[in-house]
DNA sequence: CGATCGTCTGGACGGTTGTCAAGACATTGA
DNA sequence: TCAATGTCTTGACAACCGTCCAGACGATCG
């Protein structure tokens, strides 16, 4: 175990495979979604076979909880760069909306993965720890792109976090609804409404009507 | 066939039961949701044996889809008596949060299998048609909410029905949510996001600053 | 009353699932 | 080199699923 020319400790390397085996069956809980995703059909879409996920995880909801949270960690600062470089409200808005769009067409399996295991969640509460963390997360990233906005406009947000993230994230759903079902045409009230609902969510400082609900 | 005495003709006895069952199967559902809920698991909640579900319909999802269209039924006009009694803007805005709040404490089962057959819909395409049926229906069920709402406070609305049922839909999935997994207190934001959010939909009429994004 | 039809039951079938164990293979230690 | 440890494959098991079917039950009608 002393051996120089090795760099990755054998106990590493075990973890290694765990991430590549979750990120690999992250693809076909993408494409069937979590019921009809069975861990022989997961292992066939791998390099592996199937007895190997009870090598690497004890359970099945083992495996699915640990490619929640590793798509997670993919998805916490995916609008980063937009906030970061953003230099006007609506240059903001605007940005941000389209990487909302953008964000619905490359990486649709995954959003409705998302939304499948939301929902798998009201029902099985073994699902709901890892769940409720991803909400939290998304809810801080979505945070983040307000109170810059309000920021750049010189104003204050008139509603909470959770509000906030509740009124994009319908919008969210709705699009990708209408872009994984009907015409290609369903994305483009996206765009529109995210760039009028920003402007709703903040109101000019000493001019505010309302008090932020949820102070953060 | 031609009996006087019998009142029910005999092949609407047969519809009879079918609905009878849906109904049943619908509480089933509900709680366990569309991936756990078997066939055999549905006839022992009713009264009936789980070899009758094929007499009554012909496929599982045949069921399924049957049960969606019923509950459909019993939600279309949910809210209609709201929308007819308010008299002024902040009324309807109140009465219509607060029975959204109730219906997700009274009907949370049902609200979390439409949200299951709708993320179910993203990855099976025999579901969609149906569920975007319903979905249809709810934005319309909203809108004339909306309609009302800009009525009662001598304004237009300034977002299309699609867009002003994504943003409540967003709370009051986000409310759901919080009331089946955590503590009881998370409806208590949705009541105040609901009555913030409806003026933002609508501006003084010659005032708005843009047209509808979507004409109804 | 006996026959017929609609209704319903209980069991059986093939297929799939999660889980596990026994053994093959490779890689590394002394 | 040989043994040992970790890694992976293959096959099997029990349980469950949707579906189908032969037959029992009961009401209706000639």
């Amino acid at each position: 175990m002393t051996s120089a020319a090795v760099r990755r400790t054998p106990a590493e390397k075990h973890e290694e495979r765990r991430r590549a085996l979750a990120e690999s069956a992250l693809t076909t809980l993408g494409e069937l979604g979590y019921a009809r995703a069975s861990l022989r059909e997961i292992a066939a879409n791998s390099a592996f076979s199937h007895g190997v996920v009870h090598y690497y995880f004890t359970d099945k909801l083992d495996l699915i909880v640990t490619c929640v949270r590793q798509y997670k960690a993919t998805c916490v600062h995916r609008y980063d760069g937009v906030v970061d470089e953003a230099t006007t409200p609506d240059g903001l808005a605007r940005a941000f909306a389209s990487a909302l769009v953008r964000s619905v067409v490359d990486e649709a399996p995954m959003h409705r993965l998302w939304y499948d295991l939301r929902a798998q969640a009201m029902f099985t509460d073994e699902l709901r720890e890892a769940v409720l963390a991803i909400d939290a997360t998304l809810e801080e990233m979505v945070w983040r792109v307000v109170e810059r906005y309000a920021d750049l406009a010189g104003a204050a947000p008139v509603v909470g976090p959770a509000a906030a993230y509740g009124l994009l994230d319908g919008l969210f759903q709705q699009a990708l609804l209408g872009h994984l079902t009907a015409r290609p045409g369903a994305l483009a009230p996206l765009e529109g409404e995210v760039v009028r609902l920003l402007p709703t969510l903040v109101a000019p400082v000493g001019h505010h009507r309302h008090a932020p609900l949820a102070p953060p």
